[in-house]
DNA sequence: CCGAAGATCAACCGTTCGGTGTATTGCCGT
DNA sequence: ACGGCAATACACCGAACGGTTGATCTTCGG
């Protein structure tokens, strides 16, 4: 086959973890970065521009989420090629970067060869996967699909307010925001609600500020 | 000064983190990275053997993290120009760095030059403290003090565990135990144990796992 | 059109929580 | 020797919580 490098976009918001990156595509001749971006939206009008043959995103950055910037992508491009890129605090941003479109999954402590055998087999194969990855996904695959309100009450939770306040928070009454607190709870497998803030910031469905 | 370059350490769970950091110091003639680690431990060894005039030392790693590390560098070495660098997660890191000797704190999507300003400052001046972490800093200097018992109930009770079971876990009666839940809910200055949690996370005085 | 699912509200129950007292023991620093 | 602080413990109270049952209303997809 002759064709050119696999041209690469790497989108992250620390410009010395993008110094990584392009350092270690810049020994593989076969690897080209083509973009960088420091967040979703920047990625997007380069992703438009040059068609990047690989991005990889991480998911945990200001302005634009690498989740919300996954879909937007995938939409417009269904055959774009996107590896998702995190520290890996929770699972929900992995379910959500791959519902989202994403092709593979890596993790910010992966080694140099790691990330250089995801791009090209993600290029050649379209998909790719890594064990640890699989691993999580396979073991909190009932995947807890909170509601909007359920989501909103939870982060209401979070805060610390009781149900009294949360009532009031959204214009409900009391026994609505119970309800829904209680809905949480079950969707969590837990007993109570500290316990189900825990949990969902541990899977990633809700972040501190 | 007729002097060589200012020798560099850094210390990351992240090789392409510590690849960037690499790419930084390559392009400055007055920096020159003499070692690598990727956790406190081995940080350790490397700076006993070479003495490096300024380590670069993330707080969040697994193994040994960075402010123990830090704690027993300055013990042995009291000159030791250490600046901590970490995602920003919490406050209590930035305490407790500080406090373990660390001469300057960086967050890590600082800009390369931020980056490289305060490794020449830490090494000439001694200390260095960007704008933001100075503020941060006096935002939350009344630290907040837990005994080592509260900090042990307030772990209990991020894992959702009532009174009761609290005062299981410690072996001592659910009496005791709502002493420590509300004194550390009134050090936290907050009026609910869930509120307690997420505050105590956002500062880095505890964390999930 | 009809069923499923989400959202809303209410009443009720026993348990837990937040908060305030008071009190004893032991340790540490002055 | 004394004061201060942490840890222990008990009693008491009103408020909040976890859980259940039952009900109405809307929305959305087949």
């Amino acid at each position: 086959m002759a064709r050119g490098p696999i041209r690469v976009m790497t989108v992250d918001d620390h410009p010395i973890f993008r110094d990584g990156l392009a350092a270690l595509l810049a020994v593989h001749t076969d690897l080209e970065l083509v973009a960088e971006a420091e967040h979703g939206g920047v990625a997007i009008e380069r992703f438009r521009e040059l068609r990047p043959d690989v991005t990889l995103m991480d998911l945990s950055m200001p302005v634009m989420g690498g989740a919300e910037a996954i879909g937007v992508l995938t939409a417009e491009f269904p055959d774009a090629r996107i590896i998702a890129l995190t520290t890996f605090q929770g699972d929900a941003d992995i379910h959500r970067a791959l519902e989202a479109g994403a092709r593979g999954y890596l993790l910010k402590d992966a080694l140099r060869h790691e990330v250089v055998d995801a791009i090209r087999t993600v290029y050649a194969e379209g998909w790719v996967l890594p064990n640890a990855v699989a691993q999580r996904l396979a073991k909190y695959t009932p995947r807890v699909e909170l509601t909007e309100r359920e989501l909103e009450v939870l982060r209401l939770m979070a805060k610390g307010l009781r149900n009294k306040d949360i009532a009031r928070a959204i214009g409900r009454t009391e026994a609505t925001a119970k309800v829904h607190v209680l809905h949480v709870m079950q969707k969590l497998g837990v007993n109570d609600r500290t316990e189900a803030v825990t949990v969902a910031l541990s899977r990633g469905i809700i972040h501190l500020d």
